[in-house]
DNA sequence: AGTATCTGACAATGTAGCGTGTCAAGCTGA
DNA sequence: TCAGCTTGACACGCTACATTGTCAGATACT
């Protein structure tokens, strides 16, 4: 193994493909972890639903958690950059702005049920490591909403910490009601009623 | 088994004999899944600890599942029972009130950690039957605290169902993450933390 | 064209914990 | 005191899954 010459294959090179491997277990982890979750996920799933085999997924990753945290940092990201950007280019007022960040973040749920249920649902005790990843990602989903209704506010640190987080736990909670309604509300009516606690953020 | 003559010992009846024993069982939960988690948690240590043998888990439990709900109930009965109390003797303003409450909800937490793990940390993704119970619960949480500040709102049903429930979770992420600090804060500050939320609630 | 690497299918192993069964010893009531 | 219900300790089989190993066939470089 150590001394192996690694050859090229379909034009790739051993780590080329090694990395290709890699995204399209996570990707299938996206897939199946939030289709039927987690913890009743199983290795072999995921290998299946990337056409892979076992012997790829402890290639990539040394355990379970280890792809979970993989799979949640890729969602996250993509609808936390969305977030930001939809947040920078909106140059109304501050409640109007987080209405609509509010609003784009009820649409993805809805439009992603099998993300959404990801970022939502699967965020939680699952593991040390995954809850801290988990953590790190609420603390920046909050860093976010505080931004977009305070965007002045860099200066004051750490005082509203637990109020952040508040919030944040308050989006995540309306969002679990909401999918365990079947998106009953209107995804504008939803961000309404999100808006209405955010607005605590506000100065 | 069905037609056994069931035999008075220790001076209580068979029936009294098992339902001593299920408690025991269920307190012996609280304490050991609020310690190791109740993923972590196997029947053989809560059996141990409740000084039983499997044999009598399975007496009163098909499921380790159904004890985690007992157990679950039972200390959320107890706190908000207390909760229920404190607001009631509370006459002030509902602002002062609704302070108190959460004031006796924190230190609740902090007074009985492992209590307040089961309450606050495995309420959540644990199962299908879990989930509900743990659902019901803090709907329950939410009209308790709804009701604290808005006492004469009973005639508002369902408009605010998605903004209370966004409360509670408000109100447990903050839980959460002052648990995760070591209880950094005082139980004073973080009540007053919570209201600023909770005071969405009123109108 | 031949050899060495790469790949996929699948078998083999190991572990953990659930749920059940066995058995001897201890009570209880007659 | 005795028969039989009751209890505790513990062993057993079973299932599911993670993780490693084997091997034949496909592929690329020389």
């Amino acid at each position: 193994m150590a001394t192996a010459p690694r050859r090229h294959y379909g034009g790739h090179s051993a780590e080329e493909r090694r990395l290709a491997r890699r995204e399209r277990l996570i990707e299938a982890a996206v897939r199946v972890y939030g289709k039927v979750g987690y913890r009743d996920a199983t290795v072999k799933a995921v290998c299946e639903a990337a056409e892979l085999t076992e012997r790829y997924f402890y290639e990539s990753f040394a355990t379970s958690e280890e792809l979970l945290i993989a799979a949640l940092n890729t969602v996250s990201r993509r609808l936390i950059d969305c977030l930001n950007r939809i947040g920078a280019e909106h140059p109304g007022a501050a409640d109007e702005r987080c209405h609509a960040v509010l609003r784009a973040y009820f649409r993805a749920l809805k439009d992603d049920p099998v993300g959404a249920r990801l970022f939502v649902l699967e965020i939680a005790r699952v593991g040390p490591a995954v809850d801290e990843a988990g953590a790190a990602l609420l603390g920046e989903f909050g860093e976010l909403l505080s931004r977009t209704l305070a965007p002045d506010a860099g200066a004051r640190p750490r005082r509203d910490q637990l109020v952040r987080a508040g919030v944040v736990g308050a989006v995540l909670e309306i969002a679990k009601v909401w999918i365990r309604s079947g998106y009953a509300k209107s995804t504008d009516a939803v961000a309404t009623d999100a808006l209405k606690i955010c607005r605590v953020l506000a100065h």
